[in-house]
DNA sequence: TAGTTCGTTCGAAATAGTCGAACGACCGAA
DNA sequence: TTCGGTCGTTCGACTATTTCGAACGAACTA
């Protein structure tokens, strides 16, 4: 083996970790063949081979078109796994009746392992077509840089939150992402004060968004609530105001429902 | 080891198939703890522990109460799933649009490993509530109590269907179901000639459903569109001409802007 | 037809997984 | 408080498993 044998914290099974980079690569390819596979994470044909064969069994790939992709299942397994949080069961039927409402884009977002996963998000009838739609749902993104994320990085602990910079970094979308840990640490500061994030074309050019956060009784962030929507709307002040706060009054009744069930 | 090791086919890779079966063993129990998920696989606790932490290193468990869940992580890999399928893109938006007219549960499923996959539905205004929604999408489904599933199995070759029909059997979910390999390839033979599956009650008492075929342009099905309501809805053989008329011309319609992107 | 590339199979070398015992932490009962 | 039970966690040793590379036929290109 190489010479820089990482300690990966506590010991861990290789070949499952190994499983775990296929499914990545399958991902990331959209769909691998075994030679590309092996090349890719540097290994021989026959382990790419076993590899792709034993997940296919397992019924987590298959094969189309020779090549193996990911299969449905991972759709049953997400579903379930977006199904146990509160989250997206109390504030789905808001996120469609705020994308009613406002005719934008919103969504419901929450943190794992220090970046924002999309749980689920509406297509408002304003909102502009495009790739955009399905692209931000696949992905993971960094917390810094949209509105959501921000909304959440304001309603966790300080050191939390360094704890996420140093991890990930402030890594810069737009000329206007925040690239700057105190920069961002006073950001911060001013969302937790005005009740709602800001999101100023920081990911995407001409995009705008407002992110509040959604907490449980206990005052832990569950993730949050956002709208977004063409820089040119926002900047309209008035109209900015009034669906901050047309946000802000969802995200809180998402809150109380969930507290209600509990 | 036990004596009745059954060969799996292809040499496959024990861990990775453990690791599996660890994954299914959370989903199933939606979270799990050391010693109850060694006792439920039957290995020591120490191997229980290795792979929990290995899956969790590797970002697809999350440690939440003391127990191990699925992590979002699966939503994401399940997006990244969906979003591959034409039927999904393309019939996504034909689906709200149906559940919106009908004002009924409507649902786009696809076939894989001989059962029915859930890919999208929506309820619409008039469809009950309940744990129904948030089931279903959960579910990996047989094919032959469903509408969904009846359209895509009289799509299927008949070898292919009786193949599914060894593998998992025609297990009964009320008493309308269809039971007996032949009275279900006569149906599949009427849904054929007639253009829609109809389901009358054979999943869920007081449910009926009716699902069409939604073919690319070699023929093979690539799932079905159907819309599900009420038995006394479906009881009005006008309301259910019409709708099926409706249906049908959906799926067409997904048909034409599928063939049309390729 | 010769030269690639692909996926697939196999045995043997080398690595990695499993077990069971043992520990400290925690919880509730006596 | 103290005891017994459970929990999650760590470790070394035995053993089973994974990995590799070579070799094959099929498919495609030149």
């Amino acid at each position: 083996m190489s010479a820089g044998d990482r300690d990966d914290g506590p010991r861990t099974l290789k070949t499952v970790t190994m499983a775990s980079r296929v499914i990545d690569a399958v991902r990331e390819r959209g769909g691998v063949g075994v030679s590309e596979l092996a090349t890719q994470l540097e290994v021989s044909k026959s382990t790419a081979y076993i590899h792709l064969k034993t997940l296919e069994e397992n019924g987590l790939l298959v094969q189309r078109d020779d090549r193996y992709e990911l299969a449905f299942e991972f759709s049953v397994l997400g579903e379930s796994a977006r199904n146990r949080s509160p989250l997206y069961r109390y504030g789905k039927p808001k996120v469609d009746e705020l994308a009613d409402e406002t005719g934008q884009y919103t969504h419901i977002v929450t943190e794992e392992n220090g970046r924002g996963i999309n749980l689920y998000q509406v297509k408002g009838e304003t909102g502009v077509d495009g790739d955009y739609q399905s692209a931000k749902l696949q992905q993971r993104d960094h917390l810094h840089y949209t509105a959501s994320g921000k909304a959440i990085l304001a309603s966790l602990p300080r050191d939390r939150v360094a704890e996420i910079v140093d991890r990930h970094g402030l890594p810069a979308q737009t000329a206007n992402t925040i690239t700057d840990r105190e920069t961002l640490f006073d950001e911060l500061e001013t969302i937790r004060d005005r009740g709602y994030a800001y999101n100023d074309e920081e990911e995407i050019e001409g995009f705008c968004a407002i992110g509040v956060p959604v907490r449980n009784p206990d005052d832990d962030v569950l993730g949050s609530l956002s709208v977004s929507a063409p820089a040119q709307f926002m900047r309209d002040e008035q109209a900015r105001e009034r669906l901050s706060e047309r946000v802000m009054r969802s995200a809180n009744v998402i809150e109380v429902n969930i507290n209600m069930s509990s």
